[in-house]
DNA sequence: ACGCGCCGAATTTTT
DNA sequence: TTCGGCGCGT
């Protein structure tokens, strides 16, 4: 791998922290990865000594197989290249007493721990999405600075925060009933644990004796704690970022972390990479003279070396549906002439909704796409009831998992047998499960709540018994097909959640298989902070996702849609008044195109029902005019003429797809 | 306990 | 427009 001058620099520099900025699309994964390599062949680092973090298990596992390919198996695969959650997990796996937690602990997704704050509110906060959120972000932030509910009610100074640790604390108290641990405990946790322990601090430290660090502008403050404590006294850290690309700010990332190493680490070296090897000329032109209307801690400017590249253009369609159908008409006629894949092509959108329209159109034309993020593997009901049975098994204190299959598929135990049932668990401080077990023991039960709850814990009792647990035989005594059948629309639907399910029976299966000591609740909870990802890649199709997904991925081509205010940006972010974010969201979009780059908008559009005529972004205006072509439609058009457009659409795709 | 129907709300989401 | 949550009726 040949690397330009400034590459080499943050590569050879080992002496001092280091600090990369690295702009899109420079070569920030050659430098990790060739850095990694100068470690051991060079500077005698062993590799199970080297760490290298990242905060997608996807980013993990492509530098791991980079490395394996760079430097052979029996090496490559000894460099421990994990996320920030699954290097935490492994600093609680030993010490999980000391933040008391047993060994068998579950793990509570966002929507567990909503859950669980939900059960905890009254009304007003009760049943409100948004306020359950917001109340959940102000505990997470908490969890991140290191504040304990016992801090924060000492240190309340209105009535807000009085409230958040009343509910912080009966979150905590619940999730220790529970030996459960939300993601953000994954790190708060083992930074306290490093923190306090002398132990544990150095056992680590001795560990990990160089730290890489990618994407560090969406480090959050527990995550920079952790980073800091890891590198120690005598630091050896290279992290890489860019604070342009940050986009998680609203999640609590803090860019701000970039500027405080400076500060943190006096003989800090910042290295920038400003060549880009990804765009065409202009593509960067266009996202240099944008991004420029953003303020910069560091000042960069990105260059290229390709060619010029074709205009940037912008469409203006008439509504909605004219954008998918100008998109589609455009991509596939781009794809003859360009003699492209339809995996080059991207269409890019601010929020999941938008994803609708291009995928009918898409469908209408049978062309192939593929649709990232909206519902993940994990967010499917199937999915969620599943893993909530594998949870209860491996850990029967684990009151989440327990609601939600303690009728799924139904045992006619409903609201009322289960507020009767989760009254007795708070009268005793016990788990749900405990109280169903002890349920002859509780008042106010039926004969026929009884037998129904009987056979519920008999059923997890006995998969809990077996020395090997066999999920196939599980799945059959559970009639979980059946369920899915009686609950699915269509018998297509049902097969569709029956593969599902059998995928993930797989990696349970292989997970146990895998372990010398088959243990279901560390596959179940390794699984939950992997990510299982479907292997559909492979096939030819138009890549449809958001903004957000798009980072750190290139396109040949890419279509920006729903160029308008209230869009991108978008109105809550005009609301709050943080349009910077907004903007760096659109230079991301835009440094995803190697050649071609399309923005289109749309005049008017139906939001909530109502038709309404939208404005331009004002990022638009931000662009430099003399790069792109945006040809002016003058006013709006007739009925008559949209359904000659439209036509004409229809005409060309049809022209085009028979060719 | 369950199912239907109505009403109200609708960014982004690495783990 | 679509989806999900809640409440009422069976």
């Amino acid at each position: 791998m040949q690397l330009n001058e400034r590459q080499q620099r943050a590569v050879d520099q080992i002496a001092c922290p280091v600090l990369v900025l690295a702009g899109a699309g420079s070569g920030k994964t050659s430098v990790i990865t060739e850095k990694i390599i100068h470690l051991i062949k060079n500077c005698h680092y062993a590799p199970d000594n080297i760490a290298a973090v990242t905060f997608t298990n996807k980013a993990a596992k492509e530098m791991q197989q980079r490395l394996r390919s760079l430097l052979g198996p029996d090496l490559g695969d000894k460099i421990r290249t994990s996320t920030f959650h699954t290097l935490g997990m492994a600093i609680l796996r030993k010490d999980i007493g000391r933040v008391n937690r047993s060994h068998h602990f579950s793990i509570f997704d966002e929507q567990d721990s909503l859950q669980v704050l939900n059960d905890l509110t009254e009304r007003q906060i009760k049943g409100d999405k948004g306020l359950l959120y917001e109340l959940k972000n102000r505990i997470s932030f908490c969890k991140s600075e290191g504040i304990k509910p016992k801090q924060l009610r000492s240190s309340a100074s209105n009535q807000q925060q009085q409230f958040d640790a009343h509910i912080y604390q009966a979150y905590q108290d619940h999730m220790e009933l529970c030996n459960a641990l939300d993601f953000d405990d994954l790190i708060s946790l083992p930074v306290e644990l490093l923190n306090e322990h002398q132990d544990i601090r150095s056992h680590w430290q001795n560990q990990i004796r160089y730290l890489l660090v990618d994407e560090y502008q969406d480090t959050n403050q527990a995550q920079y704690q952790m980073v800091k404590l890891l590198a120690g006294p005598d630091p050896k850290i290279t992290v890489v970022g860019d604070d342009d690309q940050s986009i998680y700010a609203w999640r609590g990332a803090k860019p701000e972390n970039l500027q405080q190493l400076q500060e943190d680490f006096p003989t800090l070296e910042v290295v920038k990479l400003e060549q880009n090897y990804r765009c065409c000329q202009r593509v960067l032109k266009v996202a240099n003279h944008l991004i420029a209307n953003n303020p910069h801690i560091f000042e960069k400017q990105l260059w290229s070396q390709h060619q010029q590249g074709e205009q940037i253009r912008i469409i203006e369609n008439d509504d909605e549906e004219h954008e998918a159908d100008f998109v589609v008409a455009d991509l596939v006629s781009q794809r003859i002439s360009g003699r492209l894949k339809y995996s080059d092509f991207a269409i890019l959108y601010r929020g999941n909704h938008q994803a609708k329209l291009f995928e009918k159109a898409l469908i209408k034309h049978g062309i192939p796409y593929q649709i990232s993020g909206g519902m993940s593997f994990f967010a499917r009901a199937e999915i969620r009831d599943l893993m909530a049975y594998f949870r209860l098994i491996a850990n029967p204190d684990d009151d989440a998992a327990c609601i939600r299959v303690i009728n799924v598929p139904r045992r006619s135990i409903g609201a009322k047998t289960l507020q009767v049932l989760a009254q007795a668990g708070r009268d005793n401080k016990q788990s749900l499960f405990k109280s169903c077990k002890n349920s002859h023991n509780i008042a106010n039960l039926g004969a026929r709540a009884q037998t129904a709850i009987n056979d519920f814990t008999q059923l997890i009792e006995q998969a809990r018994a077996s020395t090997q647990f066999d999920v196939d035989k599980f799945l059959i005594e559970l009639g979980y097909d059946h369920w899915l059948m009686e609950t699915s629309s269509s018998p297509k639907v049902a097969e569709g959640r029956w593969n599902n399910v059998q995928e993930l029976c797989r990696w349970i299966k292989d997970g146990l298989a895998q372990s010398d000591s088959p243990d279901l609740a560390e596959v179940v909870n390794q699984l939950l902070i992997r990510d299982l990802q479907q292997q559909e890649e492979d096939s030819d199709s138009v890549q449809l996702l958001t903004l957000h997904a798009a980072k750190g991925l290139e396109y040949s081509q890419v279509y920006m849609v729903g160029m308008e205010e209230d869009l991108l940006p978008h109105r809550s972010s005009i609301e709050e008044d943080n349009i910077e974010e907004e903007r760096r969201l659109c230079y991301v979009g835009i440094t995803r195109a190697k050649h071609g780059l399309v923005m289109t908008l749309a005049k008017k559009r139906r939001r909530f029902g109502e038709v309404s005529a939208t404005e331009p972004s004002r990022f638009l205006e931000e662009l430099p005019q003399e790069e792109i072509d945006w040809p002016d439609q003058a006013g709006p058009i007739s009925e008559e003429e949209q359904q000659d457009k439209n036509q004409f659409y229809r005409d060309q795709l049809a022209a085009l797809l028979k060719g």
